[in-house]
DNA sequence: AGGAGCTTGTGAACGTGAGAACAAAATCGG
DNA sequence: CCGATTTTGTTCTCACGTTCACAAGCTCCT
């Protein structure tokens, strides 16, 4: 990540045109509360609808929204058309950026059927897999085709993002191919941690995981103080016969 | 959120049985990496080797560990089996969770036949879906029951969590339906905010924002310094004469 | 038995994010 | 034209999360 070239101690540098991390998440939210309002027919919004809409605090939108600029009006409110068409090109989406996806499984068939993609923005340019059987399979109105297609592929539709939807074994050897094809954004489904090189992004959407966290915190609930004190093992402090394996992963 | 009910300024306190949020949501990560080197058959790793598996830094490792009490030993590492089973207990993995999901699209499709759903600790006992059509399919070993079913189906299984793959427009009554019922974790696929109740957790899986992040940083990647600087909407300064709407939103 | 060599667990420094509060700007009514 | 009202944009403060750096503790070798 090498972003902001010179940043020396003096005051942030707003309009440098970093925009944190943590408010580049938000918009995308920011953008459909837009959307929904834009379609209900209404024409100004207030921070604080715009927040009830999104789910968000007043003013952690106000200030996300003032990385962008100052497209609001004191006293009135944003118009909620002209917001919509300044975090949309912010976030990139007035441009079309192509996609591929790679492993059309249950969940890659699933995404390939998804109409719109949620929002416009995005154009599904190819679904690709290995598996010989399902090359050839329409889907909508795409077609599978080879793994192999997968550089033509790319330069071609000068695609940018993929979308892995493999199993966890060959995903790492999928992003590898991705990369090297050009590919610079990653979103990820398998179940596995990803390497890529310095310039890719990489993001990753884990079901198993979710699950894992709504279910720590349901068992607080139901538990509380009941929780079983530290139920260890037999007798797991024996650790010391341990064939000195010193790892066997990393280097 | 009412946790740690009494805090004062003294030292933080730990073992208060208060894990950081951020801290909870790398558990499944590290959990899935110890799983993966226990099956390679190894026994002992350090927090290095752990890090990189899991894809983080070593020190944050520790640090999240060391949440959870001192189950290393130093100068050798930690045992992969006993780390492990103190992770899933944690998490609340050693206990099986029931899941219902909710609207039989291509998505709740995909998530049926998910096989293992994951790791273990969580099964689900029911496909609803409220569109006669689909009721009575059958996905794998079950059967696709009417959405009607859902509060006999949450008490007699005692589920705790469920999992929305409705499309956006019936995904709040779905939710509400589902609070209602008794569920008290929630994960959401529908591309809308959902109110719920305090007490009641919620998890959000969204593709397109998940894209839209991505977007972001690859226009930065091609344009970086040649970005069309703001162009502006035609002539948006007109703001002046817009009926007073005051927002429709929120109350 | 004692010292050398690792690796954990944690204190401290730093950076990022969230929320309260308020000054600045715009509208509206008299 | 002026004051009251509304709502943005921003400043300040606090809490949270990350990373560094090192003492404590364990093993192994001599």
């Amino acid at each position: 990540m090498t972003r902001a070239s010179s940043r020396r101690p003096g005051p942030p540098t707003r309009t440098e045109r970093g925009i944190p991390e943590a408010t580049v998440a938000r918009l995308p939210v920011y953008l459909r509360a837009l959307t929904a309002l834009s379609d209900g027919g209404i024409a100004t919004a207030s921070s604080e609808d715009l927040a009830t809409a999104a789910g968000v605090n007043s003013a952690k939108l106000r200030k996300d929204l003032s990385y962008l600029g100052s497209y609001g009006t004191r006293g009135v409110g944003y118009d909620v058309e002209y917001l919509r068409y300044q975090i949309a090109r912010e976030i990139g989406v007035t441009q079309d950026w192509a996609v591929v996806i790679v492993g059309i499984g249950n969940l890659g068939h699933a995404l390939a059927n998804y109409s719109g993609f949620g929002t416009r923005g995005f154009r599904i340019v190819a679904l690709l897999d290995a598996d010989p059987n399902l090359v050839g399979e329409r889907i909508g109105d795409m077609e599978v085709r080879d793994f192999a297609e997968l550089e033509a592929i790319v330069e071609a539709d000068r695609v940018s993002i993929g979308v892995i939807t493999t199993p966890a074994g060959p995903a790492q050897e999928v992003c590898d191919r991705l990369v090297a094809a050009g590919v610079t954004s990653i979103l990820n489904f398998a179940p596995v941690v990803l390497s890529v090189p310095d310039g890719v992004d990489i993001r990753k959407v884990d079901l198993s995981i979710e699950l894992q966290i709504l279910a720590y915190h349901e068992q607080r609930k139901s538990g509380e103080a009941a929780l079983p004190q530290v139920p260890e093992l037999p007798a797991m402090n024996g650790l010391t016969d341990l064939p000195s394996v010193g790892g066997g992963v990393g280097a």
